[in-house]
DNA sequence: CTGATATTAGTACCAAGTGCTAAAATGGTG
DNA sequence: CACCATTTTAGCACTTGGTACTAATATCAG
């Protein structure tokens, strides 16, 4: 019942790449060979012995530190504002913004950048998103740069509310729309 | 200049929060006492050695079933997941996602969790968010811990379209409510 | 049958510990 | 100051999961 040696070679590669917790011992066990023949694989190999894997493991998950939104005010860059009438802000797409699977940016970035971009151009102590409504009309890839544009569509000063519309392009190509309903905090 | 036992083991806790890779020795050198000391120190604080500290990082991050997207990749942290049905995450509010100003989050830290939990809900290869619409009730400050549920409505399996509502909660209180029409990227 | 390849066995050694005992050093307190 | 408790050090045997190396067997192919 025993499985040739580079049989055996495979599926000790994919038998660890599942869980790389095991030991010789064990490993030496499932395939019914002595320590030693795992060993001499795991050179051939070049299969690290347990604890290194799982450094690595642990390592790789501890270097890639729980990345979060940046947290500055505004999220990308604005290049042109007009208090209450309009603002522009840049955001460059890197790798960090995207799905590692297929480079396309995650949809809260997008949000993000519109989102803060109409909180700026509220010319108020403060804003905060009350409703919203928003489209990704086109995917956006790594490399790519998202300028976003913010209009005021419309203010009620009785109900503190202030509508806003920002569409997000890259060259030209409409990437992202959204409507933001603004709740406005006047100073007191 | 050496600390006083207590204030060593609360530096001791907090070092290997920081950095788990670190062994007895290199701990005894840099607070200048033996190494028994510190054994005697991790035990008190019922600090596992090195190798065990190393192996639950790395299970930690190896652990989960989340099939959507790696861990790293989710805003919060999933607490339950039932692909294709429903998914809760919970993110602590700190200082770092409000405004100084007022105290209250921003509303795209609030949109992450519930875009990210979304995409992570979703059985596939990939999703992408098509359109959202999303309602911010009530405003959530520093301290709070918003729980968010995603419930998949209902799938679309011609259009690869999937509608799933999330509910952010604080203390029962919903503070968040977005629907998210997803498209899906199906496995090859 | 012979030679090459593959497998097993056994030994010494290492890192980073645990568990245990015991001796110093240090620090209040009466 | 002396005394006792706490704290710190030291030392030794033992554990895991290995490496490095040598040497003896098995197995198979021509």
């Amino acid at each position: 019942m025993k499985y040739t040696k580079k049989d055996r070679q495979q599926l000790l590669l994919e038998t660890l790449e599942k869980n790389p917790f095991i030991t010789d011992e064990q490993l030496a066990s499932t395939f019914n060979v002595s320590v030693q023949t795992i060993r001499l694989d795991r050179m051939e190999l070049s299969i690290p012995e347990l604890r290194e894997r799982i450094k690595s493991v642990a390592a790789h998950n501890f270097g890639e530190e729980v990345k979060s939104l940046p947290l500055n005010e505004v999220i990308g860059e604005i290049i042109d504002i007009d208090l209450d009438k309009q603002a522009i802000s840049i955001l460059d797409i890197t790798q960090d913004h995207v799905f590692a699977r297929n480079g396309i940016a995650r949809g809260h970035h997008l949000f993000a950048q519109a989102n803060s971009l109409a909180v700026a151009v509220i010319n108020d102590e403060l804003a905060l998103t009350r409703k919203s409504t928003i489209t990704f009309v086109k995917p956006v890839k790594a490399g790519d740069r998202v300028i976003a544009k913010a209009v005021v569509l419309s203010s009620d000063t009785e109900k503190n509310s202030t509508l806003i519309e920002v569409t997000s392009k890259v060259e030209n190509d409409t990437v992202f729309i959204g409507q933001f309903s603004m709740y406005r905090v006047t100073k007191s």
